[in-house]
DNA sequence: TGGCTTGATAGATAAACTCTATCGACTTGG
DNA sequence: CCAAGTCGATAGAGTTTATCTATCAAGCCA
């Protein structure tokens, strides 16, 4: 039974009878017989088919969602099960804002100490794809704005506060400055985040109310890449403090904060509001709320 | 692996190999070995034998927990999918206060209007005993005192006050008087309800801060044997407005108001905190929601 | 000790599961 | 319009799992 709810949990994800069938370690009849047998049980067709997955029906729909909880439950109840004789183990599935993901070291490090066994697997995601991998359990805890734009059914843990500043070198318009308006930095061409996260977006907010407009000359969706155009001294960008400071300053690099208005954002932890929580997301939990005082005066 | 999880409920709610499976619908060697291959799975002993059923183990009770939530999800998900084709059908399992019982049908007759297919079964139990059983799932909604001793992990309705009446005959002492205090109520030989129910520890407390005490003649756990003595125009008792009004007064029986202080209790319609609900559950939490703002009217 | 209760075990049978191989419907590119 | 490819359903065989009846061994109580 809790197999086939995993059956259908991957043809969700795959939208494929074959690849669901190979993420489930079986074969593609296997999996057919089994999403077969979970709709005779339910007396309703939960799969529109032609020839070719079709997605779910309003019924396949609300055994999904019972689906991610009921198998959720499972996993959580063996993980408990076992770190009561081991320890925590298992592997903790993290997604971060890119602006966030410098921080993570802060909370994966000391976490580490505590349970040497847990593994992680951290992605890169926008604030909007944390929410979902989070709504269906595909993560264990996310990391990213707590303010702005709404945060579903999860429970948050305050981490920091984002303050922005203008990263550039220092022989640049505006590098010799020890603080600059957003209305200046509308006026520079800038690296910034592509548009669909979220950190593009406070930013591009933040020029418009300073009566600016956001045409940023190059975008990528990563940092790592526009941190490194500002290092070749010819390009600027807008980041939080805290990254910038990660990712090292030099005598040349300068980060400038930006004022009028003192942006801050909240960056918090977010995890799947279940009770219980897995143990080892709840370690995480712990570990977030011991560090959140301290993790500002960095 | 859901099987094996309820059979270990049904081993935890009969204590005995034997008649868990009877429960359960399978012979006792089944269980056993599903039992067996539960822990197996988990890697540890859930229960502790000695040729004969000695407990669970302290992994055995997480289990149980677990095992809980998941079996509940599992039934709740049924459910609903076959409501969403056939209507809401099913049984909802209600336990009550013994003096809320006479209230009971005005929630589940308009319920019945809506829903002609749920099915009801419903207890008369203590306010501790009907707490106990939502918590481990026994029963969908319950029916008790809101205030004084502690709910647990529920969500709860108001449904009405319950204000109390000397229930006693016409031409005995404090027959003819239009209210009673406390006090006096205190100096009148008393039928009540047995010291495990709430409502007996709420007259005893109210006797008490009015200078009395609590010396009832008889003591039952049934309040139809409490309202039949008083029938008989010898004895007298305390009880709810409302229920002396459905258990019917007459001319010679009066039901008379005390005062000083006039306690007031709310009752409410109490459900297993859980997102979602099932949707008998929910309809009826609909049910009382819609009901709560006429009853006290009545 | 002897009878009774309780849960574990053995062996037989039935049911369920999963695999390989293949089919038929549909799509796509030439 | 056809050939090749993709996708999911189906068939049949082999294996595993589940469940039953019958029986056993340990503890309990008189």
């Amino acid at each position: 039974m809790i197999d086939k709810l995993d059956y259908i949990l991957a043809l969700a994800r795959e939208r494929h009878f074959g690849r669901a069938a190979e993420a489930c370690g079986v074969t593609q009849p296997t999996l057919s017989a089994g999403v077969k047998h979970l709709e005779e049980q339910m007396g309703v067709l939960l799969v529109n088919r032609g020839s070719r997955f079709q997605g779910f029906t309003p019924e396949g729909e609300r055994v999904l969602d019972w689906a991610r909880r009921i198998v959720g439950d499972t996993r959580s109840m063996r993980e408990e099960i076992n770190s009561l004789r081991h320890g925590l183990t298992g592997r903790l599935r993290i997604a971060a804002i890119p602006t966030a993901l410098a921080m993570v070291a802060a909370l994966t490090t000391p976490y580490r100490e505590r349970h040497a066994n847990v593994q992680f697997t951290i992605y890169s995601r926008t604030s909007i794809e944390i929410l979902d991998l989070l709504e269906t359990l595909e993560i264990d805890a996310g990391i990213t704005y707590l303010e702005n734009e709404p945060v579903g059914r999860v429970n948050a843990i305050p981490l920091y506060h984002e303050r922005y500043r203008l990263l550039t070198s220092a022989d640049a318009p505006l590098g010799n400055r020890d603080t600059v308006t957003w209305a200046e930095v509308a006026q520079v061409p800038l690296c910034l985040l592509t548009p669909d996260m979220q950190n593009r977006r406070i930013i591009d907010r933040l020029i418009k109310s300073a009566g600016g407009e956001s045409r940023p000359t190059l975008e990528s969706d990563s940092m790592i890449l526009l941190f490194s155009h500002v290092r070749t001294g010819r390009w600027a960008s807008v980041m939080p403090a805290k990254l910038a400071e990660t990712l090292g300053l030099t005598d040349t690099l300068r980060a400038i904060p930006i004022t009028e208005p003192e942006a801050v954002q909240t960056i918090g932890l977010v995890v799947p509001s279940r009770e219980p929580m897995m143990p080892a997301t709840a370690a995480l939990v712990a570990e977030a709320k011991r560090l959140a005082p301290e993790l500002d005066e960095i």
